[in-house]
Formats: C-alpha cells, sequence, structure tokens
DNA sequence: GTAGGGTTAG
C-alpha cells in the first residue's frame, strides 16, 4: 500500500519547468485521479513541494477524496487533519461529503467541531449541507436547531436555505413545518416548489400535490421535469389513470425535457393504475430503458397475477438484480400465493445472481408465516445473523409477526424484546401476536407499555388491540380503548375497529348493544361487520337477529357464501331444517360453492397440504388408518362426534360421522401423529375457523397421546395441551 | 472554487 513516504513513481516528472506551472500541473492531476492511490501520490508530492499548505490547493484534495466517484470519507478525514487552518471552504467540504455518505451524521460532527474550534462561522454554503445530514437522519430535534442557527445568523431569507429546510420537515414527515417555511419564503424559485410538491409525495398527500400544481400555474410558475416527476407519482398513488394521462400529454404539450427518469416515472403510473397496456406502449417507444424501466414493467404485470408475461419480462431483462426478484416474491406473498414466493426465493438462492436483502427476506419471512412454515422462517432468522444483514424495524416486524404466527410466541418475544428503538409496527405486531394467542391482558399491559415509550399507536395497532379484547372477552376494555381512539390519540376508527367492536359486544353475548352500535355507525358499514354480528348471532343462538344481519349482508354482498354457511348453522342449531334445505338449495342453484377446507403441516421442513377428505398424500392409508385408531381410543373415553357442528352438504345422515372425520385439520393432526417425533409439537394452519367437533377432538388427542397441538385457524391460535385449549373454549 | 428538488421492490 502507498504511504505518504512512498515515491510517486507513475507521475510524470517535470524536471525543467517552473515551481508554479508544476503547481498548477499537480492541481490538475487531481482532476485526473481515478482512484485513491493516485489522489495519495498527488497527496504525497503536494506535502513534498508544500502546495499543501496553501487552502486553495488542499481544499481541492478534500473535494476529491470526498465527492468524487472514488471517494473516501477516511481519506478526506485524514487530509483534512494534517491542514493546519483550515478554512470555511475547506470546513464546507468535508461536513458536504458526510452529509450525502453512508454516515450523514458525521456531518454533524464535523459542524460541530468547527464551532466548537471557533475560528470560522458557517455560512450559506454550509447549512444546506447540514440541513441535508439532518433529512438523512431524520431527526427532527437537530435540523430544527439549524433552523434557529439560520434565523439568528439572518440567514433566514436564503432561498437555498429555506428550500432545504422544506426538504428536511418533509423527510421528517412534518407537513406542517415544511409548508410554513415554504409560506415564508419572500421569494420562491421552482425548486421551492419542487421541494414542497416532493414533500406531499413522500407524506402521501396527493390531493395536495394537485392543489400546488394548480397554484403553480395562477403563479405562472413553469414546471420541469422534477415537477411533474411528483405530480406523476400523486397519480399513481390516486390511482388516477384519467388524470395521469392528462399529465403525459401536458409533459408533451408544453416540451417538458423527458429523459429515462421521467419515463419510468410515467412507466410506473401507467403500472400503479393499472393499465399496462399504456405502459406496454410507452417501454416499447422508450429509446432508452435502465434496470428501473424493466422493473416497473416486471412489477406491472406481477401485480396482475399475469406471471407468464411477468417471467418472460424477467428472462428479458439485461440484468436480474436484487429488486427484480424481490418483485417476484412480494408479488406472490402478496397475492396469497406464499408457496410461489418460496418457490422463488429457492431459486434466488441456487442461481446466485443476486443477494438476497432485507425486502427479499420481509417478503418470504411473510410467506413462511403464511404458511406456518417455521422451519424456513428459522433457518432466515439464523441467515440473517450469519451474513450480518442489518436488521430494520421492518425485519424484526416480519420476524415477530412469522414466530408469532408459527406459534412461537416465545420466540416472537425475544426477537421483539431485542429490538432497541421499537417503531409502532414492531409494537402493533407483538400486540397482535399476543392477541392471537389468547393473551389479551398482557396485550394489553404491552400497548400501555408502548404509551409509556411515547410511541404514537395507528390505525394497525387499535385493530390489533381491539382483536386482544375480542379474543379474551374484554369487553369494559375495548369498550373504553374504542372510545378513546379519536378523542386521545387522534385515530379516526375505521371499518376495521368497527368490526372488532361488534364482535366484542357481539360474542359476549351483548347482542342488543352490538346492534345498536352498527346503527349509531358514522360511516357505512360493510359486510365484515355484518358478519361480525352473524358470527356472534349464531354462537348465542339468535335466530331472529341472524336473518337481519344475514339479508344485510347479502345485500352488501350476494356472493357471501360464509353467510350462507353462518345462517345454515344457526337453522341447523335450532332444528329449523326445513329452511337448512331451503338454503342449501339455494346455495346450490346459483352455484355458490364453499371455500374448500384446507389445512398446511410442516414435518421436516416440507409443507403437507390437506383438503377436505383428501386421499392424495402418499401416506393416506396410514393417516386413514390412525384416524380410525384415534377413533377408537377416543369413543372408549367417551368422546361422541358432534354432528351439529358438520355442515349440511351430506346428504345422508348415516355420513355425518364419516364427514367429520374428514377434515382437513383431522387429517394434518394424524399425519403429525405419524410423522413427527413424540417430542415434537403438532403444527397446524387452517385457512377456515376451526369446528367444534375438531377442538373437542383436538383436545383429547393432546390429553390421550400427550401431544401438544397448535391449531392456527382464520382468526387465531389454539393451543391443546393436557386436554384443555389456550383459548378457554372461547373463540 | 462550495448549495436546494428525483423513477423500481416492503
Amino acid at each position: 500500500m502507498a504511504t505518504l513516504s512512498t515515491p510517486p513513481v507513475s507521475l510524470p516528472r517535470h524536471p525543467n519547468t517552473t515551481t508554479t506551472t508544476v503547481n498548477n500541473d499537480l492541481l490538475s492531476l487531481i482532476d485526473q485521479c481515478t482512484n485513491t492511490k493516485q489522489l495519495q501520490q498527488v497527496h504525497a508530492r503536494m506535502l513534498r513541494t508544500g502546495l499543501f499548505f496553501d487552502p486553495y490547493s488542499s481544499s481541492k484534495l478534500i473535494t476529491a477524496s470526498a465527492l468524487s466517484s472514488f471517494s473516501s470519507l477516511d481519506y478526506a478525514r485524514r487530509v483534512f487533519d494534517q491542514i493546519p487552518q483550515p478554512n470555511l471552504y475547506t470546513w464546507n467540504t468535508l461536513i458536504r461529503g458526510y452529509a450525502s455518505s453512508s454516515e450523514p451524521s458525521q456531518s454533524i460532527v464535523v459542524f460541530l467541531e468547527m464551532l466548537y474550534r471557533g475560528c470560522e462561522l458557517p455560512n450559506k454554503f454550509t447549512y444546506p449541507f447540514v440541513i441535508k445530514a439532518a433529512s438523512e437522519l431524520k431527526d427532527l430535534l437537530i435540523g430544527t436547531g439549524f433552523h434557529g442557527m439560520v434565523i439568528k445568523s439572518s440567514l433566514g431569507s436564503d432561498v437555498f436555505i429555506l428550500n432545504s429546510l422544506i426538504h428536511f420537515y418533509g423527510s421528517c414527515g412534518d407537513l406542517d413545518l415544511a409548508y410554513r417555511v415554504f409560506l415564508n419564503i419572500p421569494k420562491k424559485d421552482l425548486v421551492s416548489w419542487n421541494s414542497m410538491i416532493t414533500a406531499f409525495v413522500q407524506g402521501n398527500y396527493p390531493n395536495k400535490v394537485f392543489e400546488m400544481f394548480r397554484e403553480m400555474e395562477l403563479e405562472n410558475v413553469k414546471p420541469n421535469d422534477i415537477t411533474m416527476l411528483g405530480v406523476l407519482s400523486a397519480c399513481a398513488k390516486k390511482v388516477d389513470i384519467e388524470f395521469g394521462r392528462w399529465v403525459c400529454s401536458y409533459i408533451e404539450r408544453n416540451e417538458i425535457r423527458v429523459n429515462l427518469t421521467l419515463n419510468n416515472a410515467m412507466l410506473d403510473m401507467y403500472v400503479k393504475c393499472g393499465s399496462i397496456e399504456d405502459a406496454k406502449r410507452l417501454f416499447d417507444n422508450m429509446q432508452e430503458k435502465d434496470v428501473v424501466s424493466w422493473t416497473t414493467m416486471l412489477d406491472g404485470y406481477a401485480q396482475l397475477e399475469k406471471y407468464d408475461e411477468a417471467h418472460r419480462v424477467f428472462e428479458a431483462m439485461p440484468c436480474q438484480d436484487i429488486a427484480a426478484w424481490n418483485v417476484l416474491i412480494s408479488s406472490y406473498e402478496q397475492n396469497g400465493k406464499p408457496k410461489e414466493a418460496l418457490a422463488t426465493f429457492r431459486k434466488l438462492q441456487t442461481s446466485k445472481t443476486a443477494k438476497p436483502d432485507e425486502v427479499t427476506l420481509v417478503s418470504t419471512l411473510s410467506s413462511c408465516a403464511q404458511l406456518g412454515a417455521i422451519d424456513l422462517g428459522r433457518w432466515i432468522h439464523v441467515y440473517i445473523k450469519k451474513q450480518g444483514i442489518k436488521m430494520n424495524c421492518h425485519l424484526t416486524t416480519s420476524l415477530i409477526d412469522m414466530y408469532a404466527k408459527c406459534g412461537e410466541l416465545e420466540e416472537a418475544l425475544e426477537v421483539f424484546n431485542s429490538v432497541e428503538r421499537k417503531d409502532v409496527f414492531n409494537w402493533s405486531a407483538m400486540i397482535a401476536g399476543l392477541a392471537m394467542h389468547g393473551r389479551g391482558r398482557a396485550a394489553l399491559d404491552l400497548f400501555s407499555r408502548m404509551l409509556e415509550a411515547k410511541v404514537k399507536p395507528n390505525a394497525v395497532t387499535f385493530t390489533n388491540i381491539l382483536c386482544a379484547c375480542s379474543h379474551t372477552g374484554l369487553v369494559d376494555e375495548g369498550r373504553n380503548l374504542f372510545h378513546q381512539m379519536e378523542p386521545i390519540y387522534g385515530v379516526v376508527p375505521g371499518l376495521k375497529h368497527y368490526t372488532c367492536m361488534v364482535d366484542i359486544l357481539g360474542r359476549s353475548g351483548h347482542l342488543k348493544e352490538a346492534m345498536q352500535f352498527i346503527e349509531e355507525m358514522p360511516i357505512a358499514p360493510n359486510a365484515s361487520v355484518w358478519g361480525a354480528l352473524l358470527a356472534s348471532c349464531r354462537l348465542h343462538g339468535n335466530v331472529e337477529l341472524a336473518e337481519k344481519a344475514c339479508s344485510q349482508l347479502l345485500e352488501l354482498d350476494p356472493k357471501n357464501h360464509g353467510a350462507y354457511v353462518l345462517l345454515s348453522n344457526i337453522y341447523a342449531k335450532s332444528g329449523k331444517w326445513d329452511q337448512v334445505s331451503g338454503l342449501r338449495k339455494f346455495m346450490r342453484d346459483s352455484g355458490l360453492k364453499k371455500e374448500p377446507g384446507c389445512s398446511l403441516i410442516e414435518v421436516n421442513g416440507i409443507i403437507h397440504e390437506f383438503l377436505v377428505g383428501d386421499n392424495s398424500h402418499p401416506l393416506s392409508k396410514e393417516i386413514y388408518s390412525k384416524l380410525d385408531e384415534v377413533a377408537t381410543r377416543l369413543k372408549s373415553v367417551g368422546y361422541a362426534p358432534n354432528e351439529s357442528h358438520l355442515l349440511q352438504l351430506v346428504e345422508e345422515e348415516g355420513m355425518k360421522e364419516h364427514a367429520l372425520n374428514l377434515h382437513s385439520e383431522k387429517l394434518a393432526i394424524a399425519y403429525g401423529l405419524i410423522g413427527m417425533g413424540p417430542s415434537q409439537p403438532i403444527r397446524v394452519v387452517k385457512n377456515l375457523r376451526v369446528c367444534g367437533d375438531c377442538h373437542s377432538f383436538a383436545k383429547l388427542i393432546s390429553r390421550l397421546y400427550e401431544r401438544e397441538i397448535l391449531l392456527r385457524d382464520r382468526y387465531r391460535f389454539h393451543h391443546f395441551k393436557e386436554g384443555h385449549c389456550s383459548c378457554m373454549d372461547f373463540w
């Protein structure tokens, strides 16, 4: 490695020229350097000739080491430390270098060092750099401090500084402050408008963006490509294709310079608005395309679940970087195809064309959570640690969610406790985890701790905490929290919260109050709200209210199979067989199909899937004889299948008992008994709600076979142990 | 000799 004493062998010598020429040549050599080594050689020469101690020259060296394409800030800092009396320009260069580096906090450290040494005072160039650093750090306190200093040093009307403050407040999510700065700029320029528009885009206020755009027109400020990027992004967020198309023609009419980035933004707008045709037309006409253009097209097809097309794009891309893989994996995960997501993840691993990043792992963990695939989930956790992948809040939230949904509440808590700066998503995921395991009190305690930690709950937090109340029958607590949402926490209750409240009230038998609650809703109830009431009516056998809820539900969602099922269960429970068969006939005639019950079980890292009455499994024979054996043992302890849980889908009475035997969760449990060691808990994930019969079945198995069973259904966990269930039979 | 606004995946 070259040191300062290494002779600069590769540099041309100029023995016959004057000192000035040598110096000028040296300085111009700085611009020609393409790596740090060359720069070090120039540096060494400058030290020998004494040129280094000329402030202008040493600053040039700092600029090159801090801002060039091969920049090394460590080196820049070492150069800086050799300068006996750095001037303001030199300080600014170093501050600027750090501001856009991976360590923006260093920018502020250097700034404070400068103040502390007391030789130089910051000027109008210094502030945009440190404010940028504060934006990168999203540190409201520090940035606000700079804002104060700017005003005190009477730089408060400098448009460059004010524009960077808009950007800063915007990236901290404080749009009010950003807008206040904007309004107070005496002479706004285009960048002021653009900064404000971008802040509104990032804060997810597309309407405000449109408002600003109109105002610009009124004030005769001509937009440029950056403005249009913001406006297009707002169209994408609003899913407003009409306006989006208009914006594209506006760009054309007003001869706004269209570069690759702007084309990509148009593509993205078309894709987000669901018009793959427009996107394709533009894409085909684009002279220049980059990886973003390709990834955006890929995303367009994947979002629409046109996977054949998506794969064609994927294969045709010039390079399949991790973003492309992530598009595929996350679209599978979000479109309810977790198995395909995991298969794609495995392909990524074998292809080795790209390295999984946090986004990949978040989607993959979420797929594991959906499937209950604890083995792969754990493997990813280890992978993250081994690869030294930086844990961010997205990742820790996914891990918490994965462990909780795979039944490992303790491990979820372990991850949660290890997070130093917990964000609202970490807290919400943990509350949801406790809720689904029926630990309502613990969820409420955690919510209090969250408030103590000064983390502001959001709409999701409230859905989760209300859910916790409903699973544990905490009626008063739920009611109180619901009423505090808006006045105390500023979260306007949405349909999900109303649904939870109806569930809390109805499930605990307060059917009248639940009905009244719905009638007093300020927003129109949707199918879920009525569905929650209907489910409660089933639980408490209220036929009259059930019919009402059902008719409302079907008015909103005529194809809701669940409504017919619930109603027919209610009729069956009260012995109204005529109505039951009438409903059945109607369902048959209108071609309504029940979503087939399906259970998953992971054995030795492989996911096995069972449908009702499934006999496609290679070990099907063994599974059924296991079930027979279980049935005999259970009968001997007095278990009789509860036929009222059987939906009246089986014609012959004698078939009922048999049909109950075929529920997918029973098949999965039987397979677990065969395939898993006696000390391993049997983990089953079911897509529908577990029926009462299977619930008693699982309880008895846990006692007779001394096996723990973790059954996750559509709504929650049932943890069977020694003949009891964690839900205390309240579900 | 120094400055501010930007497109893809969660």
